[in-house]
DNA sequence: CAAACATTTCGTTAATTGGCGAAATATGAG
DNA sequence: CTCATATTTCGCCAATTAACGAAATGTTTG
């Protein structure tokens, strides 16, 4: 109950699902590029970061100064695969997951203008 | 995204994925009954009942003085039916639910001592 | 080593939320 | 009609949470 709770509190948050879906379908990010994507601060985005890692719905992977986090797919965990089918499938054609999509796809396009100049 | 939001948060509460448990496999329970289950007031259960009611995941009937809710699973709604599915799937087997669950039976087979005497 | 950068941790603040009791609403029983 | 019962609505309070900026941590570069 207590490691469900965790999902569903991870989930109860709109630029916590917006992460997720801009991981979806990408092999992973580093927390530069959501910065730019979601326009939140970097402390905010962190500490987003560290509840849906929490929930173990990411995974992250440090390279240098440079931190790459991505689903959690490796995990035949059901309850996480389960909430990250459900979560994929339920709001993948959403408008605002659209235009966070093609933010993304821009930012990453011209990564040396960015943040974080890889 | 706001509808997918509405079930995300409505998910966020333990009282309130124990109350779509308690209705899980069975027809539909009246608002006294899931009081008597979840030992909380009055007041709160009927809160936590129109936060599910909003997002789609229950249904409600009234029948004279009472009022009956079930699990939305007449609903094609895709997004309703997975995170229904995902839920009962992820925590069926918890110790709370389970004892939940037979708090229940006891509160239904001896229904005429309880707030609601049917 | 010093400066720049990426990220996290910490402390604070504003907004949201879960809980309750009191009052309101609605229905059925006497 | 009046009373008891079932449920909801309202107003309040305590706890939680999302956001930020400042400071701390760790890493690379000069």
């Amino acid at each position: 109950m207590f490691e469900f709770m965790n999902v569903t509190k991870a989930l109860a948050d709109e630029n916590r699902v917006r992460i997720l879906l801009a991981l979806n379908g990408r092999k992973e990010l580093c927390v530069c590029q959501l910065i730019d994507m979601l326009e939140l601060a970097p402390s905010t985005v962190s500490k987003h970061l560290t509840i849906l890692r929490q929930a173990r719905l990411i995974l992250s992977r440090k390279d240098g100064r440079w931190i790459y986090y991505r689903l959690n797919t490796d995990n035949a965990f059901d309850l996480v695969s389960g909430a990250l089918d459900w979560v994929t499938k339920s709001i993948q054609d959403d408008p605002r997951i659209a235009a966070d999509t093609s933010r993304l796809d821009a930012i990453l396009s011209q990564s040396s203008e960015s943040m974080c100049s890889q």
